[in-house]
DNA sequence: TTGTATGCGTTATCAC
DNA sequence: GTGATAACGCATACAA
């Protein structure tokens, strides 16, 4: 077992709490003999003493942990995320405890109950459904609280997410823009936050352009791979397919570029295509591909920023942050002339 | 403040150990009067009374977490390795730590102590750099304590990781079978485990089939992108440049990719490849890229068993996984004639 | 400048 | 069946 104070102060014939005066250095807080001072440091070195944090949590009633909840921490987004705000909060002395919910509601609700007894000082979640209800009850612990990524509007928490609703709105402006007309759209699952926003732009920025929504050219399921497959396949079966589509994100790109393959049309020339999140090997393509960059550096910077404020202002307005993300343009795109 | 047993205590007239015993349920261990338990039940659910985790840590000394560092957490190796570790675990109720190390040995380091500090039953590290000294001391500690993806051969402990060594032989002697005797090799930072193996069997590959090494094939520098870039453009400047390279992992192949078609060369045409890592958009590539895969769920699970095994029989002896990579042929290699 | 006493919330031991 | 009490390791108010 490991050293602890005690041990240290029947070492050095000090008492316990001057040991533990020493170890925390208040600087100038607690006068304390130089010898005395020397003397238990040394010991304390000697010992291999490492303070008990659970020990220290219990007392101080504070952990200085962050708890934080993602749907899949092996989505790039996610881990990304985890990693920029780990990083902000260590200059903060915050560690960060994160759960992965496995895009399971259930999950999500067993880490959240988890954390909070695991009396975090902070939570932040980014939801993994529709539902709101559980993160409500959330607010009435008083903890500081933050969504990321999905953001329910009738929920009275801080959040910061990415406006999906510009994102997709830009994405398609750029598809008109470059003179399409007959414009898709593959999505996710229907009724999640992210997703319905971007579904929204798209129709916004048709609709905007004159252009009328056709309703076979609205084609979702889920964010998967196999998914962006099976939809770009019936996509490309319309007796008057589209000129180009825009795909909400995720890995539906992956799919749908295996789909194209298979029909043997070349992107841009038979198709035109923009995709929701720049994935890392989006210049490695052929041709290259053009997207909407989602703010996740940003994003986690601002989550660590309101994250902190709720802490010292507990009764600050609520804020909600929306990113704008970026529109990169690169090669599957045609101008159609 | 949330309820604690003692407001429950108060609220029925029971005695705190009493709701103590109701509320953990040991079934049969202890005798409860029916009334007692149902009304002990009821208060702690109108009270919306939680256990306090960090108390119950302090008085039992076990907190069924298990601590883990990564050098990366943004890196899908590590990203999806935490996931399939912490979903396993937690069939044995056991909760999973994560700290990214962010390649910097240091921060490894803190993450170590806080993570012990902190009391965790277990400690699975997957080591940022060359130096094990740090570790050693890990061991002193009796700590059920596994290292991954790098081993260490001098530790004594327990390690899962892949093999690496044979996973870049299969490579090369696949890129032998199909006719290429000039074979470059682009890897990654010399000195650490995972990348000298890789190297090594590349090598023993050449050289169990008569090839003699050529130096100016061998370029190294680091897993990343811009590396994958430089030193591609090196291999095609030399004057009788390779017939195939072999990309010892990591982003290596999305920067050489680059490089191969700023100076126009079709693949596999005018130049093969194969890369260690299988990433997700290996398939959407044109060509598709033939890689060696690792088996991450595999090595998650093993992890897991492993240090179940350590926590059950501390003194069980040493065991070293390494598991096997996959060869997964596509069409960036071309057969020789 | 240092020591004593107390409590954080829980579980386990022992007594009744 | 139930209750009183101690202990986990630490930090602080108060005493000296």
């Amino acid at each position: 077992m490991s050293a602890r104070l005690i041990d240290i102060a029947r070492k050095t014939g000090f008492s316990v709490s001057t040991v533990s005066r020493v170890l925390n250095q208040r600087p100038g807080k607690y006068p304390i003999h130089e010898k005395t001072h020397k003397r238990i440091l040394e010991a304390a070195e000697e010992l291999g003493y490492r303070p008990n944090i659970i020990a220290r949590n219990l007392r101080l009633k504070k952990t200085r942990e962050i708890g934080m909840v993602v749907p899949d921490i092996s989505k790039r987004f996610f881990s990304f995320l985890v990693k920029i705000i780990a990083k902000h909060l260590r200059n903060y002395d915050y560690k960060i405890i994160v759960y992965d919910a496995d895009e399971n509601t259930t999950v999500e609700q067993e880490a959240i109950t988890d954390l909070l007894a695991k009396k975090v000082d902070g939570l932040i979640v980014c939801p993994v459904g529709v539902e709101s209800r559980h993160l409500e009850k959330i607010t009435q612990t008083n903890i500081p609280f933050l969504t990321m990524d999905r953001c329910f509007e009738k929920l009275d928490v801080d959040s910061v997410s990415v406006d999906n609703y510009n994102g997709a709105r830009i994405a398609v402006e750029h598809l008109i823009g470059q003179g399409h007309r007959k414009i898709g759209v593959i999505h996710g699952l229907p009724g999640t936050w992210p997703n319905e926003m971007r579904v929204r732009g798209y129709e916004d920025a048709l609709q905007q352009a004159g252009i009328a929504i056709e309703k076979n050219y609205n084609l979702c399921d889920s964010f998967g791979t196999f998914n962006g497959y099976l939809e770009m396949h019936q996509m490309l079966r319309l007796e008057d397919p589209p000129t180009a589509v825009f795909f909400a994100g995720g890995y539906i790109l992956l799919g749908a570029l295996k789909a194209i393959r298979e029909k043997n049309l070349t992107v841009p020339r038979h198709i035109s295509f923009i995709t929701f999140d720049d994935p890392t090997y989006a210049t490695q393509l052929t041709p290259s591909i053009t997207a909407v960059a989602q703010p996740i550096e940003e994003a986690g910077v601002m989550a660590v920023k309101l994250m902190l404020r709720r802490m010292a202002e507990p009764d600050a307005s609520i804020e909600k942050v929306l990113l704008q993300p970026q529109l990169i343009v690169r090669d599957s795109v045609a101008k159609l002339v």
